[in-house]
DNA sequence: TTTCTTACA
DNA sequence: TGTAAGTA
């Protein structure tokens, strides 16, 4: 079995998620809502996360922490997540013109440019000391 | 017991 | 975001 599916193998329940991530169960369901991830779900409707859910999740955490709240994290996943970096220049622009985005979250975007270029086609985790590097 | 959705503080 | 209500 490959990295990539095992990485990918929806296993664990919001409870566990939630120790994971020390998030509580309600933003990880918020977080959901806005599309930031994308967990399957159990006959009964439970939401079932893989090892990659809870990377990103981590990641999510990551940017909360710093102050950045839905709009800036969007831009930021989205500039990750396609693998591709046609959308840099673009989500630049587009935070500029969000009048209630901080200059701090601003500053983030900066950040998050730096990487998609330190790791170009890089599509799988994203924070894996790399990020790090950046976040410092 | 744990999780889910919806809705209100 | 937190929390309550009523389920599954």
């Amino acid at each position: 079995m490959s990295d990539e599916l095992r990485r990918n193998l929806a296993l664990f329940p919001i409870g566990i998620v939630q120790k994971l991530t020390e998030l509580t169960p309600r933003q990880i369901r918020y977080y959901e809502q806005h599309e930031l991830i994308q967990p399957a779900r159990t006959e009964g409707n439970q939401r079932l996360f893989s090892f990659n859910d809870v990377e990103r999740l981590l990641e999510i955490k990551k940017l909360i922490d710093q102050g950045l709240n839905m709009a800036g994290i969007k831009k930021m996943l989205a500039a990750s997540a396609p693998a591709e970096l046609p959308v840099k220049e673009e989500a630049k622009e587009e935070v500029q013109r969000m009048k209630d985005l901080s200059d701090e979250e601003l500053h983030e975007l900066l950040k998050k440019e730096l990487f998609i270029h330190g790791r170009p086609g890089v599509s799988g985790s994203l924070i894996r000391g790399e990020l790090s590097r950046f976040f410092h």
